[in-house]
DNA sequence: CGTACGTTTGACTCTGTTCAATTGCCGTGG
DNA sequence: CCACGGCAATTGAACAGAGTCAAACGTACG
């Protein structure tokens, strides 16, 4: 559980926050994104490496990321461990343990960052109140359903290069709509964890992106990725 | 779209479903199942091969399923095909279109089938007004999103034979939690849709299947499948 | 500055795909 | 009622793509 660093000293609220578009207050009155405020009040900060929540653990809040990135898995009982997701700014974590209320994955951060804690219970009965709320938190929950039925096609259909052309445009467009260039961006995660959430071992994904660079369609500079031909990248996927 | 089959003469409410437990009414009381079942009045009936929702139309209505069986599958515009679910008594069909209010996939009926209607604005009006509705709700769409999460692990790490295996495991305690045989049933789909769901050929599919027969682990004839040993079945999955 | 980790690359192996032939099953129509 | 046609399933053989194992290199962090 993280821990309640103090962070009341920056202004942090739904109401002036550049990723308010992104993220849950989407869609809110003035007023409204002013009861919000009152709900996520508070914040923490997570070190690269740590644990926002993990699986077995009880269930409370949402995190909303604020600054950052995260990764979730899933662990077997074998330790075989598969990646989830990926949660950039604006996202949402924990939607899979309200099922339950109890954490079914580990979500950890793989840069230093911050997240809104969103206490659920709190949001389900201010949701009661505010429509609005309730069917943008009804469509975030879907979008995620969405998201993951185009990881079961990736996963289920697609041959190595594909799958990772798919991320990266996928990564791509993340990054544009949250200011970044869409072309050129660091990632965050491993080859490893790249190929967990792929389906893939690493070194294939090492190979991959060997390959998209040999074609001048990306250049890899270790983390550091450059797409100089968008086009011919999307033309990766779905032309097998 | 359904037609608007008239299936009133039927005694088909929720308060006296035999699958009430399984579906939207769980946990709630008597006057709120008959709130509940004023607004799934409509049920309709789906041939076998009949379509209850095409990608890219207009979303209204989840659907529950009364009798029978469908799939959902995406397709890519190369053609290609992916499974993302079976759905059977008391599961809920059309959550992915709650996003963007367009369906994002088809869901065909695989057996003649009924479906209740639930007019989904009405169903968020409604459990403004039921808290323990909503909540049960969102536990729904938060199970389908670990049912996915568990698909992807099953896509991503797993042999062939595991994946088969997962999936009967998967189906016998569905069949079970409705009253029928964990241990012998019939399957309602192809060799080729099972494959398209596990991320197999059919041929790789129909090779397990005869593998973990010669291992007297089940048998199999065509589409009707015993399960001998789940103990053995179960050690299938996990161990490699 | 040195160590540990992440990444790249090569050679070989193996699992699953592809292609093809055969069998079995079911519904339709003669 | 039986014959036919079509679809689904099984099985084999050859092939390809990704996995495995191993070595070497680069980078980042203490």
């Amino acid at each position: 559980m993280p821990k309640n660093n103090d962070m009341s000293s920056v202004n942090t609220n739904c109401a002036s926050c550049s990723f308010r578009e992104l993220c849950l207050p989407l869609g809110l009155n003035e007023r409204e994104v002013e009861m919000l405020d009152d709900l996520v009040s508070h914040k923490c900060k997570i070190q690269r490496g740590e644990f926002l929540h993990r699986a077995g653990l009880n269930f409370q809040s949402l995190y909303a990321v604020r600054r950052g990135f995260f990764k979730t898995y899933i662990l077997e009982k074998d330790g075989r461990q598969q990646v989830t997701g990926f949660f950039m700014t604006g996202e949402l974590l924990g939607l899979d343990a309200i099922s339950t209320e109890i954490h079914t994955c580990d979500a950890v951060a793989l840069e230093d960052s911050e997240v809104c804690e969103v206490p659920f219970a709190r949001l389900e009965e201010m949701s009661r109140n505010i429509p609005t709320l309730m069917h943008h938190f009804h469509k975030i929950m879907s979008r995620e359903i969405v998201k993951d039925h185009g990881v079961m096609m990736l996963l289920g259909s697609m041959k190595a290069e594909e799958r990772l052309a798919t991320f990266l445009i996928n990564l791509s467009r993340r990054f544009f709509k949250r200011g970044y260039s869409s072309s050129d961006f660091v990632l965050r995660m491993t080859r490893e964890e790249i190929g967990s959430y792929l389906g893939l071992k690493l070194e294939t994904v090492s190979r991959a992106f060997s390959r998209l660079q040999d074609e001048d369609i990306i250049s890899v500079d270790n983390k550091h990725i450059n797409i100089h031909d968008m086009d011919r990248l999307r033309n990766k996927v779905g032309n097998s």
